[in-house]
RNA sequence: GGACCGGUAGCUCAGUUGGAUAGAGCAUCAGCCUUCUAAGCUGAGGGUCAUUGGUUCGAAUCCAAUCCGGUUCACCA
């Protein structure tokens, strides 16, 4: 039991005893004590005040004096200041705490609870390398999968690879048109890089030849167009005149964004696109053929990627499988009354009740679209698994997508369909602004580790404190901290917040960063291995004279918060707590550690104290690190 | 226009079941390495918590309105 609820439970007792009537903990407030007051914890009195109609004063006093009579060993002391009641723990309590638990790697961590949860992350397309908002994603998916087996669930990682669709066939057609059978062996470059490099190259023709409609559009040549398409360009153009008199600047660049979203649609290229797509469908073998082979050159990139950076995945699923899942389903919702037909044969559900719109299930042509595919493939994993919960991390954008899935998926009846989550998260910006792909901003995955990485090595070189290392070792090391660096960097901000990008900070070593607590432990490890060498030390109980420094306390205060913010984390789906809760532990060992020394303790008592508060620290690091993917060194 | 998210120090971020004088890192300035690793520690300056009103013993936190920024509302995925 957390000491918070302890402190709860005697305040409880104690005013029932005094008072004669029943108190919740609901009725009052405890929290940490300032540190500009005495004492450990405070028990806020203004709620009680209200109760029992009595001073601040006074109900503390009687309060303060039945807690200090009724657990001696527990509560040492009180004072009372403007309503505030600031209890003091015993020594002997945190002392406790620690020979009880600082030999315990999986301190904080929870048994087994028997439910099973399913994380979805990462999920790539198969037509360009990751970039830093995938990384985003990946450590926070990774990262919540470990705080929930933490918390005692089942965890299953999963991940869709998007691998299908026309954004697939632009890069497959790129390739056709000009690689004259390169490949990735051919040329050196990795695979994923090497596919998006084609698409690329798709993208400039496309803006090239659409921008040549365009020219002739502002010359009044619509010979281009044809059908349906003509008549709405005849529409938007129009528009735009009766606009340019009214000079709504905002109007008018809408309606040029669609003329240009327009003439883009009705290109050569794109119609190429689109027939490879039907083909692809229609399982053209040469077709077939080329996008097989395109895509495992991505997944070879991507492989090497995953690797690095430490993503995996316990089940992977292909959108190719998947994108005629809801097929089944679209029957059932009719039967169920959930959907409904239109009288063009498209099939609808009506989320008005809701708050939303109506939201098409299947066109009228009897395909999928989108969302059907995310229905049938949600319903496959709790057959599959039998999940308790699903939890999907992806990007904020896709908000208002995710809560009509969820929503469908409660209509339709599916077990704990109650029980999805989308863990949207924030965009990553840039200090200049937010990454454009177009506009080549964006900063590649594979770049920013090997980055991040050179930078270590330059920093610990620079330091020269392991020039004994290996080749082995010292690789080991700046992957440990490169990587470190960076997960700490984009997981220690809330995930739904947009977060910004600073190269120069997130390249900075030094305050609230993974090096920072990386150091903070290879610091203690010197320490006890130093000891352990000199005289290897028995564990035992530990009994103290001399009352425990402030300095010593703060880092006990912060141990035993830990198994708290490990809940908190899992509860709120949130890696940041972790970070900065692992952050407000290594300070505080960082203070104690520049004021009193462990091996040259003032006592035998003390030394031994010191010990176990170091191990201990050491120990929660380590696995409240893990728990956010980064490794810690014993050296560096 | 509707819905959702955000606005806290020069910058990046904590702090929301309402609590004492709003915190941290970076940056700036001033100190600390013959003593367990200075990737560290100690201290200083820096704030109308977007604005206005309300609720109450008490509001960054709750409510309302307004302003600013973002996302979204496709027979695209």
């Amino acid at each position: 039991m957390s000491i918070v609820s302890t402190i709860q439970q005697s305040v409880t007792e104690s005013l029932s005893a005094l008072f004669s009537q029943k108190f919740t903990e609901k009725d009052f407030q405890v929290s940490e004590t300032k540190p500009e007051f005495e004492g450990d914890y405070t028990i806020v009195m203004f709620s009680l005040v209200k109760l029992l109609k009595l001073s601040p004063d006074s109900i503390g006093n009687r309060l303060g004096e039945k807690l200090v009579a009724d657990h001696p060993d527990f509560i040492t002391g009180f004072n009372i200041i403007k309503g505030f009641l600031n209890v003091s723990i015993a020594d002997n309590y945190w002392i406790s705490l620690l020979s009880k638990n600082h030999g315990d790697e999986n301190y904080g961590r929870r048994s087994p609870n028997g439910q099973k949860v399913m994380v979805e992350y990462s999920s790539p397309n198969t037509n360009k390398p990751l970039h830093l908002g995938h990384l985003r994603n990946n450590f926070l998916g990774w990262s919540v999968a470990e705080i929930y087996k933490a918390n005692g669930f089942e965890v299953i990682k999963s991940c869709i690879v998007n691998d299908r669709g026309i954004h697939i066939c632009k890069s497959m057609l790129a390739w056709k048109k000009y690689a004259n059978g390169a490949t990735p062996e051919s040329t050196g470059i990795k695979g994923d890089h090497f596919v998006g490099d084609y698409y690329v190259r798709f993208e400039d023709d496309l803006k090239a030849e659409s921008q040549v409609l365009i020219n002739k559009i502002k010359l009044a040549d619509l010979s281009d167009f044809s059908g349906a398409e003509l008549l709405k360009l005849e529409k938007l153009l129009v528009d735009l005149t009766k606009l340019d008199e009214i000079k709504d600047e905002e109007k008018i660049n809408k309606l040029h964004g669609e003329i240009r979203e327009l003439s883009r649609a009705c290109t050569s290229v794109i119609a190429e696109a689109k027939q490879m797509l039907l083909d692809w469908e229609d399982g053209k073998p040469e077709v077939i053929e080329l996008w097989k082979k395109m895509n495992s050159w991505v997944y070879a990139g991507f492989d090497v990627t995953y690797k690095k950076i430490g993503s995996d995945f316990d089940r992977i699923y292909y959108e190719s499988d998947t994108y005629l899942l809801g097929k089944n389903i679209v029957h059932q919702g009719l039967e169920k009354g959930v959907f409904f037909k239109k009288d063009d044969g498209s099939t609808w559900i009506d989320l008005t009740a809701e708050g939303l719109d109506e939201k098409i299930v299947q066109r009228r042509d009897g395909t999928s679209v989108y969302i059907t595919q995310d229905i049938g493939l949600a319903l496959q994993k709790y057959e599959q698994y039998k999940i308790d919960q699903s939890i999907y991390v992806i990007g904020n954008e896709q908000i208002y997508h995710m809560k009509v899935l969820k929503l469908i998926c409660e209509k339709l009846g599916m077990p704990n369909a109650g029980n999805i989550f989308h863990l949207s998260y924030g965009m990553v910006e840039l200090t200049t602004g937010k990454m454009k792909s177009r506009e080549g901003t964006v900063v590649d995955a594979d770049e920013l580790v090997d980055e991040m990485v050179a930078t270590s090595k330059q920093l610990t070189e620079e330091l020269g404190k392991v020039k004994d290392f290996n080749e082995d070792d010292l690789k080991g090391l700046y992957d440990t901290l490169g990587l470190g660096a960076m997960k700490f960097y984009l997981l220690r901000v809330d995930p739904k917040k947009t977060m910004v990008f600073n190269p120069a900070e997130s390249i900075d070593f030094h305050g609230f960063t993974g090096p920072f607590v990386q150091y903070t432990y290879a610091r203690i490890k010197s320490i006890l291995r130093k000891i352990a060498d000199a005289e290897p030390v028995p564990d035992q109980d530990i009994k103290i004279n001399s009352p425990l420094f402030k300095l010593e306390k703060d880092v006990i205060i912060n141990l035993e918060q830990y198994p708290a913010a490990l809940e908190e984390a899992c509860i709120e789906h949130n890696p940041s707590i972790i970070a900065n809760y692992i952050f407000n532990l290594a300070k505080s060992f960082n203070s104690l550690y520049t004021e009193h020394s462990v091996a040259n303790a003032e006592s035998e008592e003390k030394k031994q104290l010191r010990i176990q508060l170091a191990g201990m620290t050491a120990n929660v690091i380590k696995s409240s690190m893990a728990l956010l993917g980064i490794r810690v060194p014993e050296r560096m």
